[in-house]
DNA sequence: GGAATAGTGTCTTTTAGACATTATCAA
DNA sequence: TTGATAATGTCTAAAAGACACTATTCC
C-alpha cells in the first residue's frame, strides 16, 4: 500500500487547486563525507570547486537531489560518480543542513551522508569539480581559518564522530578494508580513526570472541615479518557489548 | 567569520545572474516525534489533521521551515506551539525523509527532530489540527494498515528506536521526569521506553555509581509504601560504560 | 502481622586491561 | 642471530547479574 493508494477524494479535489510555486524556492542537495583509511591516515574525498560559489576552494562531494530520486538515492549516486563504487560500501545519512545563509546562492538544504569505503578506487572529478582527491583529515581540523567551503567543516566533523562512535558499537570497520584481511590490518583501521593506540592482544580477543564480527578464511598470509591469518567480513552489524574506545590521548 | 565574509568578487558576480525559481519547487518541513512517559506507557503527541490531504487522520505535529528560521529554529518553535515547553525538553535532529511520493502536494522534504518531554504538559492543537492528544505507542504499532498519515509510521518507528538506543549510552531518561524524582521513578522509565524489566537493586547501583547521572536532593519522600530519596537530573550526558539493555523478551 | 516498596550487602560470572611467552619469518 | 610481528595463555581488576536481607509504611 503506497502513500498515494490512500489519498480520499477531498485530497485530490484539494490538490488540483494547489500551486506549489507559491513557496518561497528551497533547493534540497546532498553532500557526501566520504571516509577511507591510507598509509595510517583517515582520509575524506574532497573535490576543489570548478564553479562559483567558493570557486577553487576545497568542499565535500555533493549535488542536488533529482526531482524523481529518493535522498538516498541521490547519495548512492553521487558516490558512484565520485568514486566508482556501487557496492561494497558503508553509506548511512549523517544529518541535515538548513542554516538560511549557509549557501550564498539561495536557500539550500543539505543532507549529509557518510560512507566508508576501502582504499582502492581513485577518485573522478565530476563536472562541477577541476580535481578530486583524498585528503588526510588531520590536514584539515584545527586551523584557525576553514578548510572547506560553506559548512562543510562542521559537516566534516560530525561525519568523523559519527564513524568514531560507530566502530564502538558495530562491526563497520571491516568496510574500510579490503578481503581478505588479517585482524591487524582490522586493528590499525581502529587505531587510525581513533588515534589511540590499542592492545593487540585484548583486540584479537575481543574481535575473534564476538560471533559475526569476522570469519576466518583459513587461509594465512606470509607479511613482512611473520604471516598471519586471514579473514572476511562477518554479518553481524552489532557488538555487544561495544569495543571499549581508550580515552583520548 | 561568516560563510558571507568568505565570498569572492567572483561569487558576487556569479550571483547576481543566479535564479532560484529555475529549479523545481521543494518545500522543507520539521515533523516532531515529542515522546514522554504517562501511566506506565510510552505515549507520542499526535494531531488530527485538520485540512487536507489526509484530512481526519492521526500525525505527527510539524510544519513548513520558515524562510529565514534554521532548521532547529522551526523545530524549537514547534514544539512550543504544541507543548508550550521552551526549556526543559530534550531535542535533537532525528532522520530526513524525503521520497519524492511521501506528500502528494509536493516535494516535501522533511526534517524530523526527537523531543523527551516530561508528563505534565497538556497538548494544544494548532492551526492545521483539530485535535492534539498523547497516545501511547503500543496502540498504534504492529497493525497491518498504517496508523498515521504520510510516512510518520516510519518516522515514529525511527524516533522510538533512537529514543531505546539513547537511554543506553546517555542520562536522557531523567529528561521524562519531572524534579525531583525517584531512582525507582527513573528505573520505569527506563522499563517502560524498553519495555523489559530491570533489577532493581543492580540498576539502582549502576545509575549511582556513575557520576552525573542524578544528583541527590537529601529530601525522602513517604510514597505509597515506605519512603525512598529524592534526586534532581544531573550534568553528565555520557553514561561510561553503557547501561546494558536486556534482551528483547 | 502481611504485603509492597526502598535500600544495603555480598557472591558469582563475565569482560576488559596488563603482561609474559612462544612462533614465524626477514634481514 | 636479531628484530618485528602474530598468536596464545594467564593473572588481575572492573562491572554486571543474581540473590539474600533489612527497613519503612500502608492495609
Amino acid at each position: 500500500m503506497t502513500v498515494d493508494d490512500r489519498l480520499t477524494g477531498e485530497d485530490r479535489d484539494f490538490l488540483a487547486s494547489y500551486d506549489p510555486h507559491a513557496f518561497p524556492p528551497v533547493a534540497v542537495t546532498v553532500d557526501l563525507v566520504i571516509l577511507t583509511v591510507r598509509d595510517g591516515q583517515l582520509c575524506v574525498l574532497l573535490i576543489r570547486r570548478g564553479a562559483p560559489p567558493h570557486r577553487g576552494s576545497w568542499a565535500l562531494p555533493g549535488g542536488f537531489v533529482g526531482p524523481r530520486e529518493t535522498l538516498d538515492e541521490a547519495a548512492r549516486r553521487e558516490l558512484a560518480e565520485e568514486t566508482g563504487l556501487v557496492t561494497g560500501a558503508h553509506m548511512e545519512q549523517l544529518a541535515t543542513y538548513g542554516d538560511p545563509a549557509r549557501d550564498p546562492r539561495m536557500r539550500v538544504v543539505s543532507v549529509a551522508y557518510l560512507a566508508l569505503v576501502p582504499d582502492l578506487p581513485t577518485p573522478v572529478a565530476g563536472t562541477d569539480a577541476s580535481e578530486a582527491r583524498y585528503r588526510p583529515v588531520a590536514d584539515l581540523a584545527g586551523g584557525a581559518a576553514p578548510a572547506l567551503a560553506f559548512d562543510h567543516d562542521r559537516i566534516l566533523a560530525d561525519g568523523i564522530e559519527r564513524a568514531r562512535a560507530k566502530l564502538e558499537y558495530t562491526g563497520l570497520a571491516t568496510t574500510f578494508l579490503d578481503e581478505p584481511f588479517t585482524i591487524s590490518d582490522l586493528r590499525r583501521v581502529y587505531e587510525t580513526v581513533w588515534g589511540v593506540p590499542l592492545h593487540a592482544a585484548n583486540f584479537r580477543r575481543k574481535v575473534l570472541s564476538t560471533p559475526g564480527f569476522v570469519e576466518p578464511t583459513g587461509e594465512k598470509l606470509a607479511t613482512g615479518r611473520g604471516w598471519a591469518e586471514l579473514y572476511r567480513r562477518g554479518a553481524t552489524a552489532h557488538l555487544h557489548p561495544a569495543l571499549p574506545r581508550p580515552p583520548a590521548t
